[in-house]
DNA sequence: CGGCCATCCTGCACGC
DNA sequence: TGCGTGCAGGATGGCC
């Protein structure tokens, strides 16, 4: 499933390929996909301005409001016709037409006069120039609950997903069951460490490769054999061999190494 | 306030 | 081979 940086990858794709384009239809293959309430009229005849990323979300920006995308688990934007799954269309002056192909049908696309103000609930963006170590430390200190789902509480920090997290607390030496208050200042910082490195190698490595727009269907090459716990249950860790362990937490599965990782509880 | 649960969906891995 | 079952997950909202 799309993770921010494959996230960041497709805004930077769509900045190639639909900015200047004029919306001269919408059409709505899923209903639940697009609430399309006043929209049809905010969208149509409408030009697109730029396209940016707030964590997790796509803001196609038009002359006045925006299109707020989320891909959540299978949803791709692509210029080339899919034969299946296309939820919502966004067909253009020139021709051309953006798809919205989402087998599961969790993705959403929104219309809102104010994206910002749509979005305000979102924590801090890890990757973003406020984010210091001593902000992240003040942050952790202020809430007493488990690192794992508070690492996926988008107002807390917005953008991290289930995979990014295990991996970060793996390289920070986090059990994941360990409550935030009670992490060690230096391992606070190697958290914020991780959380930022893997993002943006990840960002890195994609823009490297070749891409057309419809990439995002999973973790590719480069990054997915880079993962050190994710996915790897029952098998060794990679620094103490010791198997790697999977349980749920918040409703997520959940890998870390029992030996590597300390849970700190206060 | 924090934690947990259900919900939305369907592809896919697995077991028989 | 083919079928049934259960799991995966981001975000939201309700409940205790």
């Amino acid at each position: 499933m799309p993770e921010l940086p494959e996230v960041e990858t497709v805004v930077r794709g769509l900045r190639n390929t639909i900015v200047g384009e004029t919306i001269s239809e919408l059409e709505v293959g899923w209903d639940k996909a697009f609430e399309t309430d006043d929209a049809y009229d905010a969208v149509v005849n409408k030009t697109i301005k730029t396209v940016d990323r707030r964590a997790k979300y796509i803001i196609i920006r038009l002359d006045t409001g925006a299109l707020v995308v989320h891909l959540r688990m299978t949803g791709k934007l692509t210029p080339v016709y899919p034969e299946k799954h296309v939820t919502v269309t966004l067909h253009f002056t020139s021709g051309k037409s953006l798809y919205f192909q989402d087998a599961r049908k969790f993705g959403r696309m929104t219309y809102t006069p104010d994206p910002d103000d749509m979005l305000s609930h979102l924590g801090p963006e890890p990757l973003g120039p406020d984010f210091s170590v001593a902000i992240f430390r003040k942050m952790l200190k202020s809430k007493k609950r488990l690192i794992k789902p508070l690492l996926l509480d988008q107002t807390f920090l917005a953008g991290l997903g289930n995979i990014y997290v295990d991996e970060a607390l793996f390289q920070a030496g986090i059990q994941p069951e360990s409550l935030s208050n009670a992490i060690p200042a230096k391992n606070a910082a190697w958290l914020h460490s991780a959380i930022q490195s893997i993002l943006q190698n990840s960002i890195d490595a994609q823009g490297t490769t070749v891409l057309n727009f419809s990439h995002g269907d999973n973790l590719t090459g480069t990054y997915q054999a880079a993962l050190q716990v994710y996915g790897r249950s029952k098998e060794p860790c990679l620094i103490c061999e010791h198997p790697i362990k999977k349980i749920k937490l918040g409703q997520r599965g959940t890998h870390f190494c029992p030996t590597c990782q300390k849970k700190f509880l206060r």
